[in-house]
RNA sequence: GCGCCCAUAGCUCAAUUGGAUAGAGUAUCGGCCUCCGAAGCCGAGGGUUGUGGGUUCAAAUCCCGCUGGGCGCACCA
């Protein structure tokens, strides 16, 4: 599929003096009255050159060739130019056989269209990352779901992404758990619940050290004898981490998330001291009441908030691993962009990472003259419906797990309701993808900056701009299909569609507009464009399904209704593959 | 004290990054199933975009000042 606004947008910027293309772009339009697409070239130029604009516009169109495209652009307002696509230009662009590069009718790996090497990007993003030796709880999943979402569109665009999951498998919380765990084990939960039991474990150490001086030594004991490498310490280590991890693999399969490292903060360690080394040489940090710091003395936001790379007691910080970290990055991907997805309230110590990272690149051989763009992707917590932080009654962290138990429990009752003929494993099955799906599509669908209110009610409701609104309008497409019995399949993916009916159009430009709002979503790291698209697209499918049957057409109509149908199936499903979300045949 | 973020219909959220008359869902009211899945569709009401200034052809969006809420700032990550 082509991008029509960056088509139309090359179009008009070809007609402009060099140093103007900048003002050149077409966007769309808000309003379909005024048309689909739409410049304000005129009035920015015209503003600057002190013209009339309607005038500079009725130049710049008389100049434009755009007949293969839309109508003749039309001068509205200020000096709008709003172009309207022709209804042959959507048969002929929906024509072939699929909209994607790829197996047909399989999303999967497809791509708009293939880059050439050139101007395809690295990118390597970092996301989820989970702490070791506790369960993953709702406050991961949002840097799973939009890390995870984001992987995929970049791919999908053409771009070559490393998905790195940073997990937090080292620091001072393994000498309470270690301590915990020779002092309060108990075999049966740990075989029975493994990351609930160390988890308890390290509760019941941290309280202790709390009361007692003298237990909080015998943890930093623990630490390090661990931190030196003592074999026993450092064999338990290793059985937490697997655990964990194999507790994690869970969720990331029923997420249907998938990494291509998982590259801790443990992996790093010996790389630290070199680091370290490297900032005192550069004299990028210096010492400050006994620690290792890194000043941003020329920076008025940052002038009274050092960066803290070294402890006194020698100890390495959260600073000086992602130092490390973007080190070994670098020098093994040599990525165009590092994207970094984690909660808005480590704005501080990204500016700040990014800052020293900044210097510490300019001085040093290893760095590419190309340095990364670093990218923070932050956002907002989820709230419970009384505008705190989402906890259980106990005031616990929520689990991921039965938050997710409980998502597929309800969408199952929901299933059930609805189709109980089904076999019990379709049930099951579908009420896995809506239940994931509509726990997934609730987050996405945010602007991700904003605090949400989790609301089970809003998240499976089945209407409004929910996953299970989209999914059903698939099944709608599906239950079309199942029932014609008149056309095989390769019938319906020829060009054979005639848009006559009101309906007919908007739902084919609709369908148009897929690759340039992918694009938008990829541009700023915010696929809730696409949710609010994929919406939109659902509805105008709507539109169509009242006004113009399908099933009940004859002869060419229905044909290029069924091919309608198809596009419009398969620009969901790969849009919803895209974020992450299964789509059924039923629900 | 310094800094970051947020504020849009009763509620939950959009607004293609400065574009045209600020849109959806929900809730309320009223229509639509002998017709492809009604988990749906159509219609009605609902707004001084927290507030006061400023910038310009154009401001929910950018700048400054307030108010209210969230969060972060030296040895946790």
């Amino acid at each position: 599929m082509r991008n029509i606004q960056q088509l139309l947008t090359e179009r008009l910027q070809a007609i402009l003096p060099e140093a103007d293309r900048e003002f050149g772009i077409v966007q769309s339009c808000q309003d379909s009255k005024f048309g689909d697409y739409q410049a304000s070239t005129a009035m920015v130029l015209g503003k600057r050159d002190r013209k009339p604009p309607r005038e500079l516009a009725e130049k710049l169109i008389a100049g434009l060739e755009l007949s293969d495209l839309c109508e003749r652009p039309e001068i509205a307002g200020a000096g709008f130019i709003n172009f309207r696509l022709k209804p042959e230009f959507a048969v002929r662009e929906l024509g072939a056989e699929s909209l994607f590069a790829g197996p047909a009718g399989k999303p999967q790996n497809a791509r708009i269209a293939e880059k050439p090497p050139a101007e395809s990007r690295k990118i390597v993003i970092d996301f989820s990352s989970p702490n070791i030796a506790k369960p993953m709880h709702v406050g991961h999943i949002r840097s799973t779901i939009l890390g995870d979402a984001l992987a995929r569109i970049h791919r999908f665009l053409g771009n070559e992404v490393i998905a790195d999951n940073h997990l937090g498998d080292w620091g001072t919380q393994f000498g309470k758990l270690l301590y915990g765990y020779s002092h309060f084990l108990d075999d049966a939960a740990l075989a029975a619940d493994p990351l609930g039991e160390l988890e308890r474990l390290y509760k019941v150490a941290n309280d202790l050290c709390e009361k007692d001086e003298s237990v909080l030594d015998a943890c930093r004991k623990e630490l390090a004898l661990l931190q030196r490498g003592n074999p026993d310490r450092l064999e338990l280590w290793k059985t937490f981490t697997t655990v964990s991890w194999q507790a994690f693999t869970k969720i990331y399969d029923r997420l249907g998330v998938t990494f291509d490292e998982h590259l801790g903060e443990s992996f790093y360690n010996d790389q630290l001291e070199e680091v370290i080394s490297e900032l005192k040489l550069k004299k990028i940090a210096e010492e400050s009441e006994g620690a290792l710091c890194i000043f941003f003395r020329e920076i008025a936001s940052l002038n009274d908030k050092p960066f803290l790379i070294q402890k006194k007691d020698g100890a390495a910080l959260y600073a000086t691993t992602d130092l490390a970290t973007l080190k070994y990055r670098i020098k093994r991907w040599n990525p165009d962009e590092i994207i970094y997805v984690t909660d808005g309230r480590q704005q501080l110590h990204f500016q700040q990472l990014f800052t020293a990272a900044e210097r510490w690149l300019a001085g040093v051989d290893w760095a590419p003259a190309r340095r990364p763009k670093l990218s923070h992707v932050w956002f907002g917590s989820i709230l419970g419906e009384d505008k705190r932080p989402l906890k259980t009654r106990t005031g616990d962290p929520i689990r991921l797990s039965d938050l997710l138990d409980e998502a597929e429990a309800r969408a199952y009752l929901l299933v059930n309701e609805k189709n109980p003929d089904l076999s019990q494993d379709e049930r099951k099955g579908i009420a896995r993808a809506v239940g994931i799906g509509a726990v997934k599509y609730a987050d996405l669908a945010q602007d991700r900056v904003r605090d949400y209110v989790f609301d089970w009610s809003k998240l499976l409701a089945f209407k409004g701009n929910t996953a299970p609104y989209l999914l059903y309008a698939v099944v709608r497409i599906e239950s079309i299909y199942r029932k014609d019995r008149t056309l095989n399949s390769e019938l319906r993916t020829q060009n054979t569609l005639s848009l006559k009916e009101l309906e007919e159009i908007d739902l084919a430009k609709a369908i148009l507009k897929f690759p340039e709002v992918v694009q938008a979503s990829a541009d700023d790291h915010r696929p809730h464009h696409l949710c609010f698209y994929l919406y939109n697209l659902a509805e105008k499918f709507s539109g169509f399904y009242e006004n113009c049957p399908v099933l009940q057409s004859s002869g060419a109509i229905r044909e290029s209704r069924l091919a309608l149908c198809q596009k419009t199936a398969e620009v969901m499903r790969q849009g919803l593959y895209l974020l992450g979300i299964e789509t059924v045949e039923r629900m």
